[in-house]
DNA sequence: GTCTATATCCGGATAGAC
DNA sequence: GTCTATCCGGATATAGAC
């Protein structure tokens, strides 16, 4: 079950999406992928969980898959604009707080994020090239954030690509683990997170 | 599809299920599942990977679920060997050693490692107790680790169990990214990994 | 041990009333 | 827009011959 806190938050990447039956649903549908995965959830769960019967699903959406492109699509434009949002001209404390925002944010929004980064495969072909296109901007943003640094000469790493793979990877992998019942939050997480990856960058 | 290199390191793991017909049916139902996930996958699928009747499968396994756990809590039992098979005196070069080596486990048996990470939602509770068993000693393993480290003076860590957990993640999520087809090699993973983690621990 | 055939159930999606 | 009722394909597992 999910508390009020938690569905709270849910509904703040939710916000846009109208009428309210199909945001319920939307959310319905994320928890219920984030808990059991996609092939494992059925039509009449989500219906359920949105308190509607399993015909309903189809008023707002055209298919089961639809369902989670949406969520999809939705959850991986937020994820960059986390990613992105963080301006700072110093490409330390701009590698430092864009870490700790994205890592915090999958700990945070672990629902979202455990259907963005483990439902790729049950995508059809269309929608997977459309969030293919998102998560290769994601990584060129890693990638590009690194190279500042190594240009700067704040940050010595022996593999850019390799290295900058290993960062978003860090980050993206809060997904799986995180627990809310757990003794970090996700702020903490954030800034835990934010620190090993400057110890991992910095020019001795 | 599967090159030969791979089922020949496939075959490695599973060298000891006996009979043949087991093995293979063991080994198509890895690569099925770590595909296509556990509730994607059908028998049927499996039993036609193996070369066999629908059938076949129930001859040697009770159930899909069976089938899971067998591979999942032999996978775990590999990947808990190597975890621990290093033997360095040195806190510094065990754990690189240690890293280089998992991390390169989590490419090289890719198939298996995705069935072991992302698939122990759908064990049976009781089935699922059994690996989990084994995942707390790899992560009890990974602590004491740093804790010597730091103990010897070589490693200082802000949150032990925090930064721990980090270092886990970062070879497990290796599971999620790599593909065969990539630039790096199982082997240059691990050694960028193990820099990159001493570069993380390390008393500045 | 392996096969063919099949029992049985379940899930995605639709029809049509309200 | 939402419901109840239902169609129909497909999936797990079993029966029984060889």
């Amino acid at each position: 079950m999910t508390s009020l806190g938690e569905y709270a938050l849910l509904d703040q990447s939710w916000h846009d999406v109208v009428p309210d039956a199909a945001r319920r649903m939307l959310i319905a549908a994320a928890q219920a992928f984030a808990d059991k995965g996609y092939h494992a959830t059925t039509t009449r769960d989500i219906a359920a969980r949105a308190g509607m019967s399993p015909a309903a699903v189809y008023i707002h959406y055209r298919s089961k898959e639809d369902l989670l492109f949406q969520i999809s699509r939705i959850g991986h434009e937020r994820s960059l604009k986390v990613l992105t949002g963080v301006q700072d001209p110093d490409p330390v404390d701009r590698m430092a707080r864009t870490v700790a925002s994205f890592a915090r944010w999958h700990a945070e929004f672990r629902t979202t994020a455990r259907v963005v980064q483990y439902e790729l495969g049950a995508l059809s072909p269309e929608h997977h090239a459309v969030v293919a296109e998102l998560r290769r901007k994601i990584e060129t943003h890693v990638r590009s954030m690194v190279e500042e640094g190594v240009r700067s000469g704040a940050f010595t790493v022996p593999d850019l690509k390799g290295t900058s793979l290993a960062v978003l990877s860090l980050c993206i992998d809060v997904a799986r683990w995180y627990r809310p019942d757990g003794t970090r939050t996700p702020e903490q997480i954030g800034s835990l997170y934010a620190d090993l990856v400057l110890r991992m960058l910095r020019t001795p």
